[in-house]
DNA sequence: CCTCATGATGAGGTAACCTCAGCATTGCTC
DNA sequence: GAGCAATGCTGAGGTTACCTCATCATGAGG
């Protein structure tokens, strides 16, 4: 039998008003995405691959938090677009590696740009010691 | 070429961190839904018929924001949950309106509860000078 | 070597969306 | 008040991004 408080409705909308930025946000991240035809996900898959160099199907996955049998999709996909090539790794013969091509590692590196000027944009309405506090309280909350 | 500046990086890390805190956010909420066995987006219906009572298909469509055609299927399965029920619209007889069950009613209120319950947790841990700061940041982002 | 574990992938499934076509009804125009 | 475009819903079927399970090759330990 708990009372609901002030605090309590504050939460709530509190939470609604994340949620409105997060979709913002997204919204904006698909757009800045668009020119290159590529979805988030393989997004973020030429991200570990351009910070971890060659990596196998499996290892992908987990970065990605996703299932190995999706990783090999997302792969798939990356590959027919001539951005990413698969090798057999030296080590394992059942394994394979999958690296960025030079056109994977252009395209990576322009997204990763382009991701910044997004970012640049969307937080840059705040002044220095709001983008800070907002660091620091999300970090409060990550954990 | 231009030269990526130390508060560029910021604010990449800070859409890094944002990200994170959704995604834990997220999480619990669907953690908080499973007792129902509800998806996300039938909560989200449930709530526009308890705040908005008995609606036609085609205005739930808007509230969630997907196609009139995607709110058929989302109140079919509340429908075969039991939770809502359709009736004629006595002002149009192409239409149909969509109400809560008493049941639906029941659940709508209790997943109320438990949201609430949620977002206590999550910005629980922070103090309230915090949690006033990050909404007043918030809402100068959804702008 | 024999067995069990591991890495990738084929086959097939699911959830939550979508578009397009079709049907009934409405309401505007003349 | 007849014609006809617009509106409201839904059937049929597609897409995306995941998933699990089964299969096959290879590896590693007893």
């Amino acid at each position: 039998m708990i009372e609901h408080t002030a605090d309590s409705a504050d939460d709530e909308s509190l939470a609604e008003t994340f949620w409105a930025v997060a979709s913002r946000l997204r919204r904006q991240a698909r757009d800045s995405l668009a020119p290159w035809d590529i979805t988030p996900s393989q997004s973020r898959a030429l991200g570990v691959l351009a910070r971890h160099g060659e990596v196998r199907p499996g290892t992908l996955a987990e970065h990605l938090r996703i299932a190995p049998r999706s990783a090999t999709e997302v792969v798939d996909d990356l590959q027919s677009r001539g951005l990413v090539e698969r090798r057999p790794d030296p080590a394992d013969r059942r394994a394979t590696l999958v690296a960025l091509t030079e056109e994977g590692g252009r395209v990576s590196t322009a997204i990763r740009a382009a991701r910044r000027a997004e970012a640049d944009r969307f937080f840059g309405h705040l002044n220095d010691a709001d983008r800070a506090e907002l660091a620091r309280i999300l970090r409060t909350l990550r954990a």
